[in-house]
DNA sequence: TGTACATCAGTGAACGCGCGTTCACTGATGTAC
DNA sequence: TGTACATCAGTGAACGCGCGTTCACTGATGTAC
Protein backbone atom coordinates (compact mmCIF):
# COMPACT_ATOMS: atom_id res chain seq x y z
CA UNK A 1 0.00 0.00 0.00
CA UNK A 2 0.94 3.67 -1.19
CA UNK A 3 -0.09 5.23 2.12
CA UNK A 4 0.65 4.60 5.64
CA UNK A 5 -2.10 2.10 6.90
CA UNK A 6 -4.58 4.33 9.09
CA UNK A 7 -3.64 7.16 6.81
CA UNK A 8 -7.33 7.45 5.07
CA UNK A 9 -8.86 6.60 8.32
CA UNK A 10 -7.29 9.38 10.20
CA UNK A 11 -8.49 11.66 7.93
CA UNK A 12 -11.70 10.79 7.64
CA UNK A 13 -11.79 11.18 11.50
CA UNK A 14 -10.54 14.74 11.42
CA UNK A 15 -13.80 15.56 8.68
CA UNK A 16 -16.36 14.01 11.27
CA UNK A 17 -14.29 16.09 13.67
CA UNK A 18 -14.25 19.21 11.84
CA UNK A 19 -18.02 18.66 10.97
CA UNK A 20 -19.18 17.64 14.64
CA UNK A 21 -17.09 21.34 16.31
CA UNK A 22 -18.81 23.09 12.77
CA UNK A 23 -22.11 22.32 12.70
CA UNK A 24 -22.79 22.49 16.71
CA UNK A 25 -21.19 25.88 16.27
CA UNK A 26 -22.85 27.70 12.98
CA UNK A 27 -25.83 25.20 12.18
CA UNK A 28 -25.79 22.41 9.86
CA UNK A 29 -27.24 24.33 6.95
CA UNK A 30 -24.64 27.44 7.29
CA UNK A 31 -21.81 24.87 6.87
CA UNK A 32 -21.03 24.14 3.18
CA UNK A 33 -18.88 21.19 2.09
CA UNK A 34 -16.03 23.48 1.15
CA UNK A 35 -16.31 25.24 4.86
CA UNK A 36 -15.74 22.07 6.52
CA UNK A 37 -13.29 20.93 4.51
CA UNK A 38 -11.30 24.21 4.73
CA UNK A 39 -11.50 23.38 8.70
CA UNK A 40 -10.05 19.94 8.43
CA UNK A 41 -7.01 21.33 5.71
CA UNK A 42 -8.83 19.83 2.62
CA UNK A 43 -9.97 20.74 -0.52
CA UNK A 44 -13.35 20.10 -1.37
CA UNK A 45 -13.00 17.76 -4.02
CA UNK A 46 -11.75 15.25 -1.55
CA UNK A 47 -14.77 15.10 0.78
CA UNK A 48 -16.67 12.17 -1.64
CA UNK A 49 -13.99 10.00 -1.25
CA UNK A 50 -14.87 9.46 2.06
CA UNK A 51 -18.86 9.67 2.36
CA UNK A 52 -21.31 9.94 -0.26
CA UNK A 53 -23.51 12.61 0.81
CA UNK A 54 -23.54 14.82 3.58
CA UNK A 55 -26.13 13.33 5.01
CA UNK A 56 -23.59 10.43 5.67
CA UNK A 57 -21.62 12.52 7.41
CA UNK A 58 -24.19 14.19 9.50
CA UNK A 59 -25.59 10.58 10.70
CA UNK A 60 -21.25 9.66 11.87
CA UNK A 61 -20.69 13.28 13.09
CA UNK A 62 -23.67 13.69 15.48
CA UNK A 63 -22.75 10.49 17.86
CA UNK A 64 -19.16 11.65 17.94
CA UNK A 65 -20.47 15.00 19.44
CA UNK A 66 -22.36 13.48 21.33
CA UNK A 67 -19.92 11.39 23.07
CA UNK A 68 -17.45 14.56 22.74
CA UNK A 69 -20.33 16.76 24.63
CA UNK A 70 -20.82 13.88 27.84
CA UNK A 71 -16.83 13.35 27.83
CA UNK A 72 -16.67 17.08 28.66
CA UNK A 73 -19.44 17.51 30.53
CA UNK A 74 -20.31 14.31 32.50
CA UNK A 75 -16.57 14.73 34.20
CA UNK A 76 -16.96 17.11 37.18
CA UNK A 77 -13.32 17.92 38.36
CA UNK A 78 -11.83 15.32 36.15
CA UNK A 79 -13.56 12.47 37.54
CA UNK A 80 -16.93 11.35 36.08
CA UNK A 81 -19.90 12.56 37.73
CA UNK A 82 -21.67 10.26 39.50
CA UNK A 83 -24.44 11.94 40.27
CA UNK A 84 -27.68 12.94 38.10
CA UNK A 85 -27.29 16.65 39.68
CA UNK A 86 -23.98 17.07 39.27
CA UNK A 87 -24.21 16.25 35.48
CA UNK A 88 -26.97 18.40 35.28
CA UNK A 89 -25.18 21.47 37.18
CA UNK A 90 -22.50 20.84 34.63
CA UNK A 91 -24.42 20.94 31.44
CA UNK A 92 -26.34 24.28 32.98
CA UNK A 93 -23.10 26.06 33.08
CA UNK A 94 -21.99 29.46 31.36
CA UNK A 95 -19.35 28.02 29.29
CA UNK A 96 -21.86 25.11 27.79
CA UNK A 97 -23.95 28.22 26.70
CA UNK A 98 -20.91 29.89 25.42
CA UNK A 99 -19.55 27.20 23.63
CA UNK A 100 -21.80 25.31 21.60
CA UNK A 101 -19.32 24.14 19.14
CA UNK A 102 -17.91 21.91 22.28
CA UNK A 103 -21.67 20.95 23.61
CA UNK A 104 -24.79 18.62 23.31
CA UNK A 105 -25.96 18.75 19.85
CA UNK A 106 -29.20 18.07 20.91
CA UNK A 107 -29.28 21.73 21.82
CA UNK A 108 -27.34 22.86 19.52
CA UNK A 109 -28.79 21.29 16.69
CA UNK A 110 -32.19 19.44 17.96
CA UNK A 111 -34.94 20.52 15.73
CA UNK A 112 -32.63 21.03 12.86
CA UNK A 113 -31.95 17.37 12.90
CA UNK A 114 -35.87 16.62 13.49
CA UNK A 115 -35.85 17.59 10.10
CA UNK A 116 -33.31 16.46 8.35
CA UNK A 117 -32.96 13.09 6.22
CA UNK A 118 -34.51 9.78 7.61
CA UNK A 119 -31.05 7.82 8.79
CA UNK A 120 -29.77 11.37 10.53
CA UNK A 121 -33.65 11.00 12.71
CA UNK A 122 -32.51 7.40 13.49
CA UNK A 123 -29.46 8.53 14.76
CA UNK A 124 -30.95 11.18 16.62
CA UNK A 125 -33.30 8.99 17.90
CA UNK A 126 -30.71 6.31 19.26
CA UNK A 127 -28.39 9.07 20.52
CA UNK A 128 -31.72 10.78 23.20
CA UNK A 129 -32.01 7.02 23.98
CA UNK A 130 -28.74 6.45 25.38
CA UNK A 131 -28.26 9.60 26.64
CA UNK A 132 -31.57 8.77 29.09
CA UNK A 133 -30.33 5.56 29.94
CA UNK A 134 -27.01 7.14 31.25
CA UNK A 135 -28.99 9.51 33.57
CA UNK A 136 -30.81 6.81 34.70
CA UNK A 137 -28.27 4.81 36.01
CA UNK A 138 -27.34 7.48 37.76
CA UNK A 139 -30.28 7.87 39.94
CA UNK A 140 -30.38 5.90 43.05
CA UNK A 141 -31.54 2.60 42.65
CA UNK A 142 -34.26 2.76 45.79
CA UNK A 143 -36.38 4.91 44.13
CA UNK A 144 -39.36 3.17 41.92
CA UNK A 145 -38.35 2.14 38.28
CA UNK A 146 -41.18 4.86 37.07
CA UNK A 147 -40.05 7.64 38.97
CA UNK A 148 -36.60 7.26 37.72
CA UNK A 149 -37.85 7.71 34.60
CA UNK A 150 -39.56 10.70 35.01
CA UNK A 151 -36.61 12.09 36.83
CA UNK A 152 -34.24 11.49 33.80
CA UNK A 153 -36.69 12.72 31.51
CA UNK A 154 -37.54 15.56 33.42
CA UNK A 155 -34.06 16.24 34.08
CA UNK A 156 -33.03 16.06 30.41
CA UNK A 157 -35.97 18.24 29.32
CA UNK A 158 -34.74 20.76 31.99
CA UNK A 159 -31.15 20.34 30.87
CA UNK A 160 -31.84 20.93 27.05
CA UNK A 161 -34.22 23.14 27.26
CA UNK A 162 -32.34 25.19 29.62
CA UNK A 163 -29.89 25.29 27.57
CA UNK A 164 -31.83 26.46 24.15
CA UNK A 165 -33.28 29.46 26.36
CA UNK A 166 -30.30 30.40 27.79
CA UNK A 167 -28.57 31.52 24.36
CA UNK A 168 -31.14 32.96 23.52
CA UNK A 169 -31.45 35.34 25.94
CA UNK A 170 -29.83 38.72 26.73
CA UNK A 171 -26.07 38.13 27.89
CA UNK A 172 -27.09 39.99 31.00
CA UNK A 173 -29.70 37.42 32.04
CA UNK A 174 -27.97 34.17 31.35
CA UNK A 175 -26.25 33.70 34.81
CA UNK A 176 -29.18 34.16 36.84
CA UNK A 177 -31.48 32.30 35.08
CA UNK A 178 -29.03 29.26 34.51
CA UNK A 179 -28.96 29.49 38.43
CA UNK A 180 -32.48 29.45 38.55
CA UNK A 181 -32.75 25.68 36.74
CA UNK A 182 -29.39 24.54 38.57
CA UNK A 183 -32.26 25.46 41.91
CA UNK A 184 -35.26 24.18 40.55
CA UNK A 185 -33.13 21.00 39.49
CA UNK A 186 -31.77 21.02 43.21
CA UNK A 187 -34.71 21.20 44.68
CA UNK A 188 -36.71 18.61 42.42
CA UNK A 189 -34.28 16.13 42.21
CA UNK A 190 -33.31 15.89 45.94
CA UNK A 191 -33.98 13.04 47.35
CA UNK A 192 -36.62 14.03 50.43
CA UNK A 193 -38.97 14.80 47.65
CA UNK A 194 -38.71 11.02 46.82
CA UNK A 195 -41.23 10.25 49.69
CA UNK A 196 -44.21 12.70 49.67
CA UNK B 1 -56.58 55.59 -3.09
CA UNK B 2 -57.21 52.96 -5.86
CA UNK B 3 -56.83 49.79 -3.11
CA UNK B 4 -59.61 49.32 -0.29
CA UNK B 5 -58.09 51.56 2.69
CA UNK B 6 -56.29 47.85 4.15
CA UNK B 7 -55.80 46.20 1.56
CA UNK B 8 -51.91 46.08 1.67
CA UNK B 9 -51.63 45.88 5.48
CA UNK B 10 -54.07 42.68 4.84
CA UNK B 11 -51.87 40.96 2.36
CA UNK B 12 -48.33 41.90 4.66
CA UNK B 13 -49.91 40.31 7.46
CA UNK B 14 -51.15 36.87 5.13
CA UNK B 15 -47.19 36.80 4.43
CA UNK B 16 -46.17 36.96 8.20
CA UNK B 17 -48.76 34.16 8.91
CA UNK B 18 -47.66 32.14 5.93
CA UNK B 19 -43.90 32.61 6.95
CA UNK B 20 -44.63 31.87 10.65
CA UNK B 21 -46.38 28.24 10.00
CA UNK B 22 -43.56 28.25 7.33
CA UNK B 23 -40.71 28.48 9.60
CA UNK B 24 -41.68 26.73 12.24
CA UNK B 25 -42.77 23.66 10.17
CA UNK B 26 -39.41 23.60 7.78
CA UNK B 27 -36.76 25.59 9.23
CA UNK B 28 -36.12 29.06 8.33
CA UNK B 29 -33.18 28.47 6.07
CA UNK B 30 -35.42 25.85 4.50
CA UNK B 31 -38.25 28.10 3.39
CA UNK B 32 -37.30 30.32 0.60
CA UNK B 33 -38.87 33.25 0.11
CA UNK B 34 -40.58 32.09 -3.23
CA UNK B 35 -41.69 29.02 -1.19
CA UNK B 36 -43.21 31.44 1.48
CA UNK B 37 -45.16 33.95 -0.83
CA UNK B 38 -46.47 30.75 -2.81
CA UNK B 39 -48.28 29.69 0.56
CA UNK B 40 -49.53 33.36 0.87
CA UNK B 41 -50.73 33.60 -2.20
CA UNK B 42 -48.52 35.68 -4.23
CA UNK B 43 -45.87 35.76 -6.25
CA UNK B 44 -41.68 36.33 -4.64
CA UNK B 45 -41.31 39.60 -6.81
CA UNK B 46 -44.01 41.19 -4.25
CA UNK B 47 -42.41 40.53 -1.14
CA UNK B 48 -39.84 43.36 -1.31
CA UNK B 49 -42.67 45.36 -1.48
CA UNK B 50 -43.37 44.82 2.34
CA UNK B 51 -40.45 43.73 3.78
CA UNK B 52 -36.80 45.16 3.38
CA UNK B 53 -35.55 41.59 3.67
CA UNK B 54 -36.13 37.88 4.59
CA UNK B 55 -34.37 39.02 8.19
CA UNK B 56 -37.04 42.06 8.39
CA UNK B 57 -39.92 39.46 7.94
CA UNK B 58 -38.42 37.44 10.79
CA UNK B 59 -38.52 40.15 13.02
CA UNK B 60 -41.86 40.05 12.67
CA UNK B 61 -43.04 36.52 12.43
CA UNK B 62 -41.17 35.70 15.73
CA UNK B 63 -43.57 37.63 18.13
CA UNK B 64 -46.53 36.47 15.81
CA UNK B 65 -45.88 32.67 16.27
CA UNK B 66 -45.52 33.66 19.77
CA UNK B 67 -48.23 34.82 20.02
CA UNK B 68 -50.52 32.30 17.89
CA UNK B 69 -48.56 29.57 20.14
CA UNK B 70 -49.63 30.95 23.56
CA UNK B 71 -52.88 31.70 22.68
CA UNK B 72 -53.51 27.91 21.65
CA UNK B 73 -51.77 26.29 24.11
CA UNK B 74 -52.20 28.50 27.40
CA UNK B 75 -56.31 27.71 27.01
CA UNK B 76 -57.61 24.43 28.33
CA UNK B 77 -60.64 23.56 27.08
CA UNK B 78 -61.44 27.25 25.85
CA UNK B 79 -60.40 28.60 29.06
CA UNK B 80 -57.63 30.53 29.75
CA UNK B 81 -55.43 28.24 31.77
CA UNK B 82 -54.53 30.04 35.52
CA UNK B 83 -52.32 27.70 36.44
CA UNK B 84 -48.29 27.08 35.61
CA UNK B 85 -48.74 22.83 35.72
CA UNK B 86 -52.37 23.32 33.23
CA UNK B 87 -50.11 25.13 30.59
CA UNK B 88 -47.07 23.00 31.16
CA UNK B 89 -49.34 20.03 30.91
CA UNK B 90 -50.96 21.51 27.38
CA UNK B 91 -47.31 22.40 25.89
CA UNK B 92 -45.76 18.84 26.71
CA UNK B 93 -48.88 17.24 24.67
CA UNK B 94 -48.71 14.83 22.05
CA UNK B 95 -50.55 17.75 19.48
CA UNK B 96 -47.92 20.22 20.31
CA UNK B 97 -44.75 17.43 19.72
CA UNK B 98 -46.59 16.92 16.17
CA UNK B 99 -47.57 19.95 14.84
CA UNK B 100 -44.95 22.53 15.38
CA UNK B 101 -46.09 24.47 12.66
CA UNK B 102 -49.18 26.05 15.32
CA UNK B 103 -46.41 25.68 18.38
CA UNK B 104 -43.78 27.09 19.94
CA UNK B 105 -41.14 29.00 17.74
CA UNK B 106 -38.60 28.36 20.47
CA UNK B 107 -38.78 24.94 20.66
CA UNK B 108 -39.14 24.80 16.62
CA UNK B 109 -36.20 27.50 15.90
CA UNK B 110 -34.53 28.72 18.79
CA UNK B 111 -31.17 27.09 17.77
CA UNK B 112 -31.49 28.60 14.56
CA UNK B 113 -32.77 32.40 15.76
CA UNK B 114 -30.01 32.19 18.10
CA UNK B 115 -27.65 32.36 14.93
CA UNK B 116 -29.59 34.57 13.37
CA UNK B 117 -28.84 38.29 12.48
CA UNK B 118 -28.57 40.75 15.84
CA UNK B 119 -32.31 42.47 15.15
CA UNK B 120 -33.73 38.80 15.02
CA UNK B 121 -31.72 38.14 18.24
CA UNK B 122 -33.04 40.89 19.47
CA UNK B 123 -36.48 39.94 19.26
CA UNK B 124 -36.13 36.20 20.38
CA UNK B 125 -34.57 37.45 23.75
CA UNK B 126 -37.86 40.27 24.12
CA UNK B 127 -40.01 36.95 22.95
CA UNK B 128 -38.51 34.68 26.03
CA UNK B 129 -38.42 36.90 28.50
CA UNK B 130 -42.24 38.00 27.92
CA UNK B 131 -43.41 34.48 28.34
CA UNK B 132 -40.94 34.08 31.36
CA UNK B 133 -42.74 36.44 32.73
CA UNK B 134 -46.29 35.42 31.83
CA UNK B 135 -45.31 31.84 33.64
CA UNK B 136 -44.22 33.61 36.56
CA UNK B 137 -47.62 35.46 37.35
CA UNK B 138 -49.13 32.47 37.30
CA UNK B 139 -47.21 31.18 40.31
CA UNK B 140 -49.31 31.66 43.54
CA UNK B 141 -48.30 34.68 45.75
CA UNK B 142 -47.56 33.39 48.42
CA UNK B 143 -44.15 31.55 47.45
CA UNK B 144 -41.30 33.54 47.77
CA UNK B 145 -40.04 35.52 44.48
CA UNK B 146 -37.35 33.52 44.60
CA UNK B 147 -38.83 30.07 44.29
CA UNK B 148 -41.05 31.93 41.69
CA UNK B 149 -38.59 32.88 39.82
CA UNK B 150 -37.08 29.27 40.00
CA UNK B 151 -40.01 27.19 39.04
CA UNK B 152 -40.65 29.60 36.55
CA UNK B 153 -37.07 28.83 34.67
CA UNK B 154 -37.66 25.42 35.49
CA UNK B 155 -41.30 24.92 34.25
CA UNK B 156 -40.33 26.71 30.63
CA UNK B 157 -36.84 25.17 30.55
CA UNK B 158 -38.70 21.13 30.71
CA UNK B 159 -41.12 22.36 28.42
CA UNK B 160 -39.10 23.85 25.71
CA UNK B 161 -36.78 20.83 26.38
CA UNK B 162 -39.18 18.05 26.74
CA UNK B 163 -40.93 18.96 23.05
CA UNK B 164 -37.24 19.66 21.44
CA UNK B 165 -36.03 15.46 22.94
CA UNK B 166 -39.94 14.03 21.93
CA UNK B 167 -39.56 15.56 18.82
CA UNK B 168 -36.57 14.14 17.92
CA UNK B 169 -37.24 10.74 19.77
CA UNK B 170 -39.07 7.42 17.75
CA UNK B 171 -42.71 8.31 17.48
CA UNK B 172 -43.29 4.98 19.94
CA UNK B 173 -41.21 6.48 22.68
CA UNK B 174 -43.00 10.43 22.34
CA UNK B 175 -45.99 9.62 24.62
CA UNK B 176 -44.60 7.96 27.37
CA UNK B 177 -41.62 10.36 27.43
CA UNK B 178 -43.88 13.42 27.23
CA UNK B 179 -45.62 11.74 30.33
CA UNK B 180 -42.85 11.42 32.37
CA UNK B 181 -41.99 14.88 32.03
CA UNK B 182 -45.31 16.46 33.10
CA UNK B 183 -45.22 13.93 35.50
CA UNK B 184 -41.74 15.36 36.43
CA UNK B 185 -43.33 18.94 36.49
CA UNK B 186 -46.42 18.07 38.47
CA UNK B 187 -44.38 16.73 41.03
CA UNK B 188 -41.57 19.66 41.13
CA UNK B 189 -44.50 22.09 40.99
CA UNK B 190 -46.66 20.86 43.42
CA UNK B 191 -47.32 23.02 46.56
CA UNK B 192 -46.41 20.56 49.27
CA UNK B 193 -42.89 20.94 48.13
CA UNK B 194 -42.95 24.75 48.64
CA UNK B 195 -42.14 24.10 52.31
CA UNK B 196 -39.63 21.88 52.43
C1' DT C 1 21.40 1.26 -1.96
C1' DG C 2 19.08 3.29 -6.07
C1' DT C 3 15.44 3.56 -9.36
C1' DA C 4 11.08 2.51 -11.97
C1' DC C 5 6.57 1.72 -11.02
C1' DA C 6 1.61 1.09 -9.45
C1' DT C 7 -1.41 2.93 -6.17
C1' DC C 8 -4.80 6.01 -4.59
C1' DA C 9 -5.55 10.20 -1.28
C1' DG C 10 -6.31 14.53 -2.37
C1' DT C 11 -6.94 18.55 -6.00
C1' DG C 12 -9.59 21.98 -8.36
C1' DA C 13 -12.38 23.15 -12.50
C1' DA C 14 -16.90 22.42 -13.72
C1' DC C 15 -22.03 20.96 -13.51
C1' DG C 16 -26.97 22.25 -12.65
C1' DC C 17 -29.68 24.34 -9.29
C1' DG C 18 -32.17 27.35 -6.17
C1' DC C 19 -31.23 31.10 -3.28
C1' DG C 20 -32.13 36.37 -1.96
C1' DT C 21 -32.83 40.34 -4.26
C1' DT C 22 -33.83 43.91 -8.13
C1' DC C 23 -36.57 46.19 -11.40
C1' DA C 24 -39.25 47.40 -15.54
C1' DC C 25 -43.87 46.24 -16.19
C1' DT C 26 -49.00 45.28 -15.85
C1' DG C 27 -53.50 45.79 -14.74
C1' DA C 28 -57.23 46.26 -11.06
C1' DT C 29 -58.81 49.89 -8.46
C1' DG C 30 -61.08 54.45 -6.56
C1' DT C 31 -61.51 59.26 -8.03
C1' DA C 32 -62.64 63.28 -10.89
C1' DC C 33 -65.56 65.19 -14.02
C1' DT D 1 -74.32 57.20 -14.83
C1' DG D 2 -70.24 56.70 -17.87
C1' DT D 3 -65.51 57.35 -18.96
C1' DA D 4 -60.57 58.87 -18.71
C1' DC D 5 -57.12 58.83 -15.58
C1' DA D 6 -53.49 58.37 -11.84
C1' DT D 7 -52.15 55.19 -8.50
C1' DC D 8 -49.60 51.45 -6.79
C1' DA D 9 -50.08 46.29 -5.33
C1' DG D 10 -48.51 42.62 -7.44
C1' DT D 11 -45.90 40.18 -11.56
C1' DG D 12 -42.17 37.59 -13.50
C1' DA D 13 -37.68 37.76 -15.99
C1' DA D 14 -33.22 38.48 -14.63
C1' DC D 15 -28.92 39.29 -11.56
C1' DG D 16 -24.81 37.31 -9.07
C1' DC D 17 -23.76 33.93 -5.86
C1' DG D 18 -22.73 29.78 -3.28
C1' DC D 19 -24.54 25.33 -2.75
C1' DG D 20 -23.85 19.86 -3.16
C1' DT D 21 -21.81 16.94 -6.16
C1' DT D 22 -18.84 14.96 -10.14
C1' DC D 23 -14.70 13.77 -12.37
C1' DA D 24 -10.32 13.92 -14.96
C1' DC D 25 -6.06 14.81 -12.93
C1' DT D 26 -1.76 15.10 -9.91
C1' DG D 27 1.75 13.84 -7.15
C1' DA D 28 3.42 11.70 -2.64
C1' DT D 29 3.97 7.22 -1.16
C1' DG D 30 5.52 2.06 -0.27
C1' DT D 31 7.05 -1.89 -3.04
C1' DA D 32 9.77 -4.67 -6.31
C1' DC D 33 13.98 -5.60 -8.20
Amino acid sequence: MPWPEHHKAQTRERIVEAASAAFREAGISKVSVPDLMRRAGLTHGGFYAHFNSKDELLVEALPHAMSDSTANLDRVESAPARDLLAVANAYLSPQHVSHPEMGCPIAALGPELTRSAPTVRQSLAREIRKRLDQLLALIPRRMTAERKRQQAAGALACMVGGIVLARGMKQSEKPAFLADCRAFLAEALNETNAHT
